[in-house]
DNA sequence: GAAAGGTGCTTGCGAAATGCAATCGGACGA
DNA sequence: TCGTCCGATTGCATTTCGCAAGCACCTTTC
């Protein structure tokens, strides 16, 4: 799945070699911003339609790379999946693709709406969302914690989208 | 090579469509840092090993797409692809990738030089960038042109790291 | 004006990844 | 102890990758 030589030492290179597939960064953005820890969860809720040994494959290698860490549990159990710092700073890529995706390509306004609000407010919204991460996944407080926060605002206007489409629709 | 259909209508998998494979991206890096336009060139100076056939596919992709486009020339020609204000716009994204892939990933000095600069001096640099590039491949004026141009000073510091290193030995 | 070399590709083929459905072994609740 | 949920694995057909060779067309050279 990863190759073990790099084929160059340039560093967009690098980083395409661990997130440059179809479906690595659609793993991470549903840990990261639908708050998904577990194989079930990513699995059935995904909105590609992930199958899951893909999902299975995209979340060793996810580990392997140190992107996520998993919590020791035996096979059966409920594992849980955790962003590291090196998987929670891959939100800066997420926010470019989606803006670029917002811009480019034809999207549906509920799922774009995210991408717009990482798009307007950046770049310090985007630091302010990786603050949320580090405190959800790596225990690490916050300084000075927002109200309403990032991911609270996202989750109101993706909702605000939602029930004005239901009204027009 | 591209899904009639998208998998869903989140702007970041929309982008991943047509982004997010092992090669689109290190062709367009070649198009926009290395600024190559040629075939042949794309080919032979490629980093990474690129196989003549992959390159074929993914740029008729990029056409397709529209984040390039291809002067009409008959085969035997000399065909020069060009970058459109979409294809540009991918800048960012590729600073972001540049940005962690130093970060978090191995890299050899000369060809992570330019992902710093870009990661330091975002995003009035990427922005400054974008409008050589807007001149270069679509014709349009810079209103106000800077010197040194962005690519001068990431020619001179590719050239300055790679010195250093060879008295280094 | 024929030969040599450059242009952007295409073809063939083995290897690997993808995508889909079914299944599996362990944990957990009743 | 039975059924259900859990995180996967397996089998298999299809697609894509990656490498080497070749191809049609143009330009340059002598």
């Amino acid at each position: 799945m990863l190759r073990e030589k790099p084929r160059s030492g340039c560093a967009i290179n690098a980083a395409l070699e661990v997130l440059g597939d179809p479906w690595t960064l659609i793993v991470l953005r549903d840990v990261i911003f639908g708050g998904r820890r577990h194989f079930r969860d990513l699995q059935l809720r995904n909105e590609e339609g992930i199958a899951s040994n893909i999902l299975a494959g995209r979340l060793r290698k996810l580990v392997e790379t140190g992107l996520l860490t998993r919590d020791d549990a035996t096979r059966g159990q409920k594992a849980a999946y955790t962003l590291t710092e090196a998987g929670i700073q891959t939100l800066p890529v997420m926010a470019a693709l989606g803006a670029w995706g917002v811009q480019h390509r034809p999207t549906t306004p509920e799922l774009a709406v995210r991408a717009r609000i990482l798009a307007e407010g950046s770049p310090e919204l985007v630091d302010d969302l990786m603050d949320e991460l580090r405190e959800t996944h790596l225990g690490i407080a916050r300084e000075n914690p927002k109200s309403p926060s990032v991911s609270e605002r996202m989750r109101q206007a993706y909702e605000a989208v939602r029930s004005r489409e239901s009204q027009a629709g």
